[in-house]
Order: C-alpha cells, then structure tokens, then sequence
DNA sequence: ACGGTTTTTTATCATTTGTAAAGTTATAAT
DNA sequence: ATTATAACTTTACAAATGATAAAAAACCGT
C-alpha cells in the first residue's frame, strides 16, 4: 500500500500538504520478532504498515496480554507516548518481516502549527483512531469468548494463518487451553 | 466548572477562539433519568457536564452493559455519530438532575475549517478522548474484577454514593451478585 | 410513619474457566 | 533424516462465576 493513498484514506489533502507529509516520511525494514515500540519509553515515531502483521501487548504480572493485531495499511503508534510524550502502556512486536512507513511525531507537530489541512487530517486521525479504540473496548464487552472467536476469525480469516493460537487466546481474554476446547466444540 | 475552564483545559487557545466557541454553546438542565444520547440516532450535539453524573450503556441480548460514568467536567458524547455522521453504540442516562454545556457538531466543523487554533484544539480533544477510552480497554483487560472494583472505589470514593451498584457491576463486567460476594468478602 | 417499590445481600446449585501436567503435532536446525 | 524446540491439544481437578430464588435492607411518595 503506498504511503500516499494511506495518508488520503484518512481524509482528503491537498498535494502540496499530502507532500510537507511524505517529505517526513521514511520507508523502513525490520524483521520478524523485532520490538518496534516499547513500554516505558517515550516513543516519537509513528509507523504505518506496508508489508507485514505485528500485535500490541501489555507486559502483566501473569503473563501478557495481547490487544491489538495490525496489518497492511494499519497505523503503529503508541497513543500514550504520541499525544501526551510519556511512555506508554504497550510492547509492539513484529510476528512477520514488515517494510513501514516510519513518521516522526515532532516533525508532525510542527505541520499541524503551520498547515490547517494538515491540522484537520491530524485531527481525523486521531478521530478515527478513536473510533478503531472504541469498537474493540466494546467488541470486549459482549458474547462469549466462544462468540467473539468466530467473528474474528470470519473478518480476519488469515490471522489464523498468519498469527499463533496463544496470542489469539490472549487477544479474547481466554487461556489457550479454553481457546483449544472452543475450537475442539467448533469442528 | 466554568465552561471557559473546561475548554482550555484542553489546550490553551486564544481568547478570540475560544470565544467562537463558547457563541455556540448553550446551557441546558435535564431530569434524573433523562435519556441525553440515544443508540441508533445520529447525535450531533456535544456535552460537558457542569453538575451531575451520567452513564453510557449498551443494550445487549442478555440486558444493559454500562461502560462509562462522566461527572462534573466530563464530554459527553457518542464519537461514532461526531466522528462519523452515523448512529452511535450507546445510551447515555444521567443518574442525577444535570447541568450541561451543550455543543453543536456541525457548528463545531466550520470553526475547524476556518481557525487553525480551534483545529487543533480538536484534535487535541479527539486526542485526550482516545487515552481515556484507551485506558478503559486497558483496565478491562487486567485483574480480577475484586481488583478492579476496589481500584475504582479508590479512585472513584463518591461513585458509591451516587451510583447503583447493579450499574457498577456492570461496568466491572460482573453480575450484581457476584459484586455483592466481592463485596462482603472485602468487609 | 406506612405501604409499596427498588436495591442489595445471601444461599444453593450448575456451568464455565483456569491450572497443571502429559501427550501430540508441527517447525527448525544441523 | 534426526533431534530439539516450540506450538497445540487433551484430560482431570479446583476455583470462580453465573443463574435463580428468596430474604433483608434501603428508598420513596403519600
């Protein structure tokens, strides 16, 4: 996906705005397993996926706790760490080779004080980040994990391919051996 | 809480912008009990509570889910119809007789448009909206629900005194029995 | 203060989920 | 191919939670 296209599917810019962004932007290459963001540091850099899949997860006294899966086209960021400058709640892992759009958050600051466009897409943003925040809070809050298994595996049918059982159990809020049950009933 | 207050506190803006803003605001005052957003409607008003308590809550198969308490300070606001233009997931009630900064949406847009301060301040206020949702996912996802009930009375010492505890179970995700056992073995 | 309603607690039993450990399958490296 | 490691499943048992019903307590309007 390039870098263009993901900039305009968050709202419309003008070129010359869509280019202050751009000129910001590097395309960068990790490979599978590195830690592109890390908990309790201040992470300045935003990153959008190009190629590749990477989860967010909490390091807990139990264990962890996986939240989130990104892929191409997905924004990496640490909200925590973007808007506040303190270091934030979440690990994020690569699970595959990523290629990613790396974006350094003061440099964007500066554009938002310059360019209203520019303002307003950071503030579509964040907005519909919100919204992706918001839908997986509630998503949490309803059905059986049972329920919520099948729904992810029927929108995200290639996690399953491209993601290990124990982080998906971890992302329902189940163990893995009551991940194995549901899928044993399932069959 | 002067409404003035509550808008810087956001981000400090000029006293030109905020002016704009409070123009477009009015004072509104409804019952204990009135329904201020509803699911299924497009709501393009905002709200900030000058006195009061409200709770946002989904109707589910299996009954009502409460997920969020705004008090004095607090937005009130569906983000999926101010974000989007569509109709939200939530109810919101409010648990007292309240005094509210009412905000219109749309009037709200054209100011971003046209003032670079007031975009800002917009996305700074879909900004601080994001870590407070984000943390209500994070909190949900950790401890037991005695842990988290104990964490948010000590937070939160007065939401005993003005809530109902079937609407506080409901937001630790437990039913109000198993609240009741949590709470005798805490005695 | 009274009666009626709502809210909260208590008790019982069934179900779900977790923990631990063992067994199986898959993957990767040499 | 062989071995070692990691991933996944299965089982048995224990603990936590839910459903339901009923009692006790708190609240409200008159």
């Amino acid at each position: 996906m390039e870098i263009t296209s993901i900039l305009n599917k968050i709202v419309e810019l003008p070129k010359a705005s869509t280019s202050h962004i751009v000129d910001i932007i590097n395309e960068v290459e990790y490979p599978k397993g590195h830690r592109l963001l890390n908990a309790d540091k201040v992470e300045r850099d935003i990153y959008f996926i190009k190629k590749g899949i990477a989860r967010a997860y909490i390091d807990a006294a139990d264990g962890e706790v996986t939240f989130w899966f990104g892929k191409e086209g997905d924004t990496v960021v640490s909200m925590k760490s973007y808007v506040s400058n303190q270091p934030g709640y979440e690990h994020i892992e690569l699970l595959e080779d990523c290629i990613l759009y790396q974006l350094n958050a003061d440099a964007l600051n500066d554009l938002f004080a310059k360019d209203v466009y520019i303002a307003n897409w950071g503030r579509k943003f964040a907005e519909q980040e919100l919204l992706k925040t918001e839908e997986r809070l509630i998503e949490r809050l309803f059905g059986t994990a049972s329920e919520r298994y099948s729904k992810l595996i029927k929108n995200n049918p290639e996690l399953l391919q491209r993601v290990q059982l124990s982080h998906i159990a971890s992302f329902l809020g189940i163990t893995q051996v009551s991940l194995s049950r549901i899928r044993a009933k399932l069959k």
